[in-house]
DNA sequence: AATCCTTCCAACCGCGATTCG
DNA sequence: GCGAATCGCGGTTGGAAGGAT
């Protein structure tokens, strides 16, 4: 077959990122763009696999990334975006400028965790823990009442209709707020950006 | 001052989806 | 159309830093 392998696993670098590499990283970039990550470590110089770039640049050294502590509103944020969208960390992240997804899910799993387990709620299902500890059982077909009652969480479902878009590069696709998922051959058709929005307006 | 414990986060690992030859 | 390489994601881990004893 034609493809080379991803990395000479034998001659990469693991652990921690030293300067002399993130500036090798960031200048290499600045100079070429993203581009292919397979490439990009032989081309920039590093002994480093273009997973590892990949992760280093989106997680560390991209210039418009905030750092710093998470406000309440954005705590808030991923609470209610968690309750939607489970742990779609990239999804949540799409929704928290200058926030990485794996940023988030630290902060999740460190700090958001506990402060729902201090409030009674349940991380996993954002519902009473109270209720659980003692054996209240769910009504089984009564109808779940919605963790966000103002928010519409109807669902369109529609035949694919990606071949009547205009093809999207790669960034766009990113950039788009519409979710389509597969859903036994037909695809659901979910509009987070709709969904999302209704919940900043709160 | 030394040791142990806890917290935090950067980085790795493995897997499914997608792309490519 | 097939199989391998690559990408991107979520889960997990390792170790540094700070606090407690």
């Amino acid at each position: 077959m034609g493809r080379s392998p991803c990395c000479e696993k034998a001659h990469t670098n693991k652990g921690a990122w030293t300067k002399e590499e993130d500036e090798r990283l960031i200048a290499h970039i600045r100079a070429h763009g993203e581009g292919c990550w397979r490439s990009l470590p032989k081309a920039a110089g590093l002994l480093r696999c273009g997973k590892s770039c990949r992760l280093r640049w989106i997680n560390y050294l991209r210039p418009d990334l905030k750092r710093g502590n998470f406000s309440d509103e954005e705590d808030e944020l991923i609470i209610k975006l968690h309750s939607l969208l489970g742990n779609k960390w990239s999804l949540i992240a799409g929704r928290l400028p200058g926030r990485t997804d794996n940023e988030i899910k630290n902060h999740w799993n460190t700090h958001i965790r506990r402060k729902l387990l201090n409030r009674g709620v349940d991380p996993a299902t954002h519902r009473s823990i109270a209720g659980a500890l003692f054996g209240a059982k769910e009504p089984e077909k009564a109808p779940m009442k919605p963790l966000c009652p103002d928010v519409n969480l109807d669902l369109c479902i529609s035949l694919p209709f990606q071949e009547q878009q205009k093809k999207k590069s790669p960034a766009e696709e990113s950039m788009s707020q519409r979710e389509d998922w597969k859903c036994g051959g037909q695809f659901l058709s979910l509009d987070c950006g709709a969904l999302i929005r209704s919940l900043e307006m709160k």
